[in-house]
DNA sequence: AACGCTACTAGTACGCCGTGCGAGTGTCAA
DNA sequence: TTGACACTCGCACGGCGTACTAGTAGCGTT
């Protein structure tokens, strides 16, 4: 390998300066290598880190190469959320009843969104209009038709149910103002919160110290009131579409 | 007032380089008035308009002068939003029926929120522990507590229904991805998100090109997708009351 | 074999940013 | 008069996004 001098090119000599065989990675980057390695260093070091200087190092290549690829940060965050938040299975069981094809769907969804979890932040500034969000809206919205929603109420429904969605994923993943919270883990930061309210004054916030040790462990469980919410408001529709199937 | 030479003073010469008589505006700069000016410069500019630097020149002061009354551009941040986005006021009438309480309740802290819209997306990513913010949390707990909800449920409750709020905010206020949307107004963000929406291919997303179309002026009003979610979560919120009861 | 075109890379530089540091200045108590 | 304290601010550092421009590799054409 190293100094062959059969392959028909000339010896080199290994303290002159040669001109550096780039033959091998000479396959150029993609938008595509470029987004999965944005998001692979946003799971990583949070949106802190996340610099594009930081991100053409991670990739070998020059932070300013990436702009040929991508016009624009923002771009780039436009394709890393719809690649990365929303890459979302959408096989459900047409057979299911209506009501637990949709909480599935809710789960689904929520479920796409925490895996990258930094990414959060991000769903309050941007409305990523990319195939999988596209894809996972009209999925959303058939279901929503086939259980009866129609006119004017589908985009009611839709977009309550949007919103509880990504509000109970964006209050998940909030840190703590106040204290440190540098390199804490989400578990941590929840516990640096609920100490907080237990320290409060109980005689000016009686019912927020109360709040965690009346609820229990059940209650803090992950998933627990997404799950609860979204079934009162599960609830709510049906009755309004039932109530409207009378009248 | 100019020039009077009977104050006690030495008479000063005009043109020669006095030192600036500060005795006027020489009462030091106040926290609160850093945060005020905060978020008038966030409400005129946005984030992005959003800097110590620009903050201090609107106070006609140095940048670096606002770290001796604030941490951090962070801490800044925190008491931002607890002053600015959750001074709700929260004079509900007590004898009005339950359900109204809390839907009006939900709707006046959702207003507070909008009142300083361009704080949203900070929304997603700190959570204020200040006084207002634990103000309206304790209220919100006293009077869910007040409809019956107690112990575990009352805090999945509590959970459901911040989720919901905020998330509702936070879904109005994103800056669609793609076009360009420096300027626009939220008015004419949603103009072009619905125009991209009807210029879908209606073969892949039958659902969507039809949305807006179909849902009529009514469903794109301002809060009413706001509204009806949150109807259907009390819906359901009742329902699941009156089932604990009679068990 | 030579040329030119296109795809792609990367260094430099500009004007921002947050903020640590230290040197200042006015006020008031001793 | 002195000294402590409250408060202000310029400077500088390292980092950011990115416009601009000069480059290089590879390929199709001649």
């Amino acid at each position: 390998m190293t100094g062959s001098r059969s392959d028909g090119k000339p010896a080199r000599l290994g303290w002159w300066p040669e001109v550096r065989d780039r033959s091998g990675d000479r396959q150029p980057l993609t938008r595509d290598q470029i987004v999965a390695a944005a998001i692979k260093l946003i799971d990583a070091e949070g949106l802190e880190g996340f610099s594009m200087r930081r991100l053409g190092q991670e990739l070998g290549a020059g932070a300013t190469t990436l702009y040929w690829h991508v016009k624009d940060k923002d771009q780039l965050i436009d394709l890393v959320l719809d690649e990365g938040a929303l890459d979302v299975r959408l096989d459900d069981d047409a057979a299911a009843p209506w009501r637990d094809r949709l909480a599935g769907l809710a789960r689904e969804i929520r479920a796409g969104l925490k895996r990258h979890h930094h990414l959060a932040p991000l769903y309050g500034a941007r409305i990523p209009a990319g195939p999988n969000t596209l894809r996972v809206m009209e999925h959303l919205l058939a279901l929503l038709r086939a259980g009866g929603y129609d006119g004017e109420k589908l985009m009611l429904a839709f977009a309550s149910l949007t919103n509880y969605v990504i509000g109970s994923v964006i209050m998940d993943n909030r840190a703590l103002s106040g204290p440190e919270t540098e390199g804490k883990s989400l578990e941590e930061l929840q516990a640096m919160y609920f100490a907080i309210l237990a320290s409060l004054p109980a005689d000016v916030y009686p019912n927020l110290v109360r709040l965690i040790p009346e609820a229990g462990p059940a209650a803090i469980a992950e998933d627990a009131d997404f799950e609860y919410g979204l079934q009162r408001m599960l609830d709510g529709m049906e009755a309004d579409l039932s109530h409207s199937d009378g009248a």
